[in-house]
DNA sequence: TTGACATGCAAAAGCGTTTCTGCATAAGCT
DNA sequence: AGCTTATGCAGAAACGCTTTTGCATGTCAA
């Protein structure tokens, strides 16, 4: 009973050929539903688990997809140092794996070389910045890309998945407007990642809408210190905020350190609220209310459409939006919640 | 030129049989120097990359290697809840695919499962716990095991690598008593991964060495609630100590947050420091002074046992102790350092 | 009836490695 | 000199799957 089950044993428990497992396996080949079926059935019972490397040699594919993160010259970091990347790269590589692919992450700075050295079957590229390097090796040597965040040069014909960043700065412009925030700053990076462009456009259209000012200072890095920064020159300037969004969790946790330098109590004087939910924004003092993405499915979904594009499966359709939501803590709401509270209902 | 260079193209350049190449690139065979170098030469000119998938088929491997985190029924968290891990799987992930081997992180809830659905040649399992199941597993099904962290009942035949905790600890304590702490306090969770009984025993080795009376929390849970509670718990106590070490960076930003309710000034009157560096440790009010682990190491050197173990290359030594460093921040170090040095600094 | 064509399936040829077997030739012994 | 053993290498099978090709049938129109 422990024996090894292969094509063949499933091939001779279905009274037929190992051809034509493997075709109604994979919906090839001419068969009649009757066959197909009960050669499905018999694999399922059978438990029945194809050999990934022989499918991948006789298929000629490597089996490998590649993971970059695009990257502008002097916005570097480390890939894992936001929660949200790892996220995502931990639930792109269990779906990769369960369909036979092997991820590949590959270091943003030497990104172009992993890809040559491993040859993937197909890579995601994650915030791509228009220009990017590896985008442009990828689509010379033909490799299926999807990327997370558009491209913001790209066709129609690109694939890719996407927060719905557009909806979500709204939903925390609404938010901070609604516990009393009358002048609302934006704290952005640089970089012509399409979520910058979003949360910007959104902010600006917001603003228009609510005929308010618009305040944006743009973070120097994307790190604690470009936040600090960026709010230390909104908190001295005239007419200070009472409100800053932070369109990263890291810029926002600096705007937290600036407003402590300033002695500015948050919430009581300075509401802040973060793009991206992470470990660090619940932990911080006080706990940060966020946009909170969705990296689990957009790391699935794009590893999805990646595959079957792949295996020349029609995908349809070539862009998917994935929602977020607002998630609601301290930094925002009325009075300062009771520390003792907040840990209790984390138990 | 741009041609698929597989073995046989190899054999040709080199003017010998395919064969001859496989033993020449594996160390197999019988063959003098002068032709294994020749043909390893012709190998690297021509840049020939083995076919992993072919490989793994005729070596009768599957070419994936699992990750599974030891789990005690109640101390349940995510993975990439610590730093400490995500960057684990990070450098294990890439070690791995050097060698052409996939690492499948196993999910703690189904650690079982997968490790059943996917077969792997080989698994590393960290901070094992005596009596794990995913271990028992293994084992019987012999697969070979590395392990981060050792097995407390495990015997001397047992492959793993693991951090020094207990010169870490010391590191940590003289350091605490070089900045004049005198009543030094440990949290620690309950578990009976090695690191723990590592850093209970080191803390009371030093005690006992320095005369100074012992004064440990048991933290109920492993995030920030249980050190606030272990910490609440020493704050209110009769003699409370003047330091804490925090046997996990979460439980010392607990531990932070505990002073700061209690209104004890951190490093005025507590001295605060935390195992396991991390970008929240950095981040923290104050910033936390850690024991710098090295998780990138840890990661490459357990992979590279394994897969040497798993293609049947002699191992030696069995056991891997990768040494551990003190980051002195300022929960730990005399005056309220300036939030501008710190920031400048981190540029 | 008889060819033309569709249908249902099997045989067999790969895919790029590793490894077992075997065959020369050279070297060492009596 | 003749026999055994060691050495250097090549041939070919095997790994488990996909895919191309081809062979029987059965169906339909002429």
């Amino acid at each position: 009973m422990g024996a090894k089950i292969g094509i063949k044993e499933v091939a001779a428990a279905a009274g037929v050929s190992i051809t034509t497992v493997s075709h109604a396996l994979n919906d090839k080949g001419r068969l009649p539903d009757g066959t197909r079926d009960r050669v499905r059935e018999v694999a399922e019972r059978l438990g029945y688990r194809p050999n990934v490397n022989a499918r991948n040699l006789a298929g000629g594919r490597s089996g490998l997809l590649a993971l970059a993160v695009s990257q502008v010259e002097d916005l570097a970091f480390q890939l894992g140092d936001f929660d949200y990347f790892a996220s995502l790269i931990r639930y792109a590589t269990t779906a990769a794996l369960d369909r036979g692919y092997a991820l590949a992450i590959a270091p943003a700075a030497e990104a172009e070389g992993t890809l040559h050295k491993i040859s993937p079957d197909g890579a995601i590229v994650v915030d791509p910045v228009p220009g990017d390097s590896s985008l442009a090796y990828l689509r010379q040597r033909g490799i299926p890309i999807v990327t997370t965040g558009r491209v913001l040069d790209g066709s129609d014909e690109d694939y890719w998945v996407d927060n719905d960043h557009v909806a979500g700065v709204r939903g925390v412009l609404d938010h901070l407007a609604a516990v009393g925030a009358k002048r609302i700053a934006l704290v952005a990076p640089r970089s012509f990642a399409s979520y910058v462009v979003d949360v910007r456009a959104g902010y600006s259209g917001w603003c228009a809408e609510h005929g308010i000012e618009e305040r944006v200072a743009t973070a120097p890095t994307v790190t604690e210190d470009g936040g600090f920064e960026a709010a230390i020159s909104l908190l001295d300037g005239p007419d200070p905020p009472d409100a800053i969004y932070a369109a990263l969790d890291r810029l926002a946790i600096g705007v937290l350190l600036a407003a402590n330098a300033r002695n500015v109590d948050v919430p009581g004087r300075l509401r802040v609220a973060a793009c991206t939910d992470s470990v660090a924004a619940q932990a911080a003092r006080p706990p940060l209310t966020t946009l909170g993405l969705n990296p689990e499915r957009i790391g699935r979904e794009a590893i999805g459409m990646l595959i079957d594009i792949v295996e020349g499966v029609e995908v349809e359709p070539r862009h998917r939006i994935v929602p977020t939501r607002v998630i609601e803590r301290e930094s925002t709401l009325g009075g300062a919640a009771q520390e003792r509270a907040r840990l209790d209902s984390n138990r």
